[in-house]
DNA sequence: ATACTCGTACGATACTCATCGTAGTACGGC
DNA sequence: GCCGTACTACGATGAGTATCGTACGAGTAT
């Protein structure tokens, strides 16, 4: 009982609060967009472990600190782990469109840059 | 004839040299993003100087040159003037949707930020 | 309990950027 | 020619940020 079993909750702005600038600007950033994409395509929650970036832990956690404090990630513990899902509903509902139209843009570049890269 | 008449050319990217980061980063402000409202409304091309910006004017030329280098907008001397147009159709190739999806947000998050602040 | 894994916090660093003021260049009209 | 307008270039500055390393806390497995 000497620690008081802490949910470890993480602020998340609310609905009205997420601010169109600061999507984009989370959204300006190659490897948080590769973050997001991969999110999108999971259609689940993911943990932050789950990816292999091309960064150290530290940035890690920052990038997925800047998206949920631009309100485009949910985080939630979950054990060891943090879930991360993608804030669809409220992003679809301020910004019609946006995510999809920016996550098709994402898509459409990497393919123009990487041809058959595969 | 020691001044050649230079045309003063600036530098565009070419369609192909577009890259989503900047174009996201370049509207993740919102003076740019104003600016950049203002010149679709407009459908067509207007001087730097037809804007009013709460910054000054060297500010207003920085923000001009990040949107020109970032290829949303085109610049072009005509006499004294600079003239502003945004690249739409390079933007629609590149980013089906984009430019609109991203207006649209801006205009929707304007009429709620200032419900009849007119 | 011990040890391991996952993620955070903190401090440091180097870079970018938004902002300004001042001085300067290009163009057009007098 | 001269002056005014439109915009730029340069330098400075203060704030933000992307990056890292190391040390720590929380949870799980042994």
């Amino acid at each position: 009982m000497s620690t008081p079993a802490t949910p470890r909750l993480l602020e998340h702005p609310a609905p009205g609060e997420i601010r169109l600038e600061l999507v984009l600007h989370a959204l300006s950033d190659a490897v948080r967009l590769r973050i997001v994409s991969e999110l999108a395509a999971a259609e689940t929650e993911l943990s932050c472990s789950h990816f292999v970036l091309p960064v150290t832990k530290s940035t890690t956690t920052h990038h997925f600190r800047v998206l949920r404090e631009a309100g485009v990630i949910r985080q939630d513990y979950r054990g060891t782990a943090k879930l991360n899902g993608l804030r669809r509903t409220d992003l679809d509902a301020l910004f019609p469109g946006l995510l999809d139209t920016v996550l098709a843009a994402a898509e459409a570049q990497s393919a123009r840059l990487e041809p058959a890269g595969a």
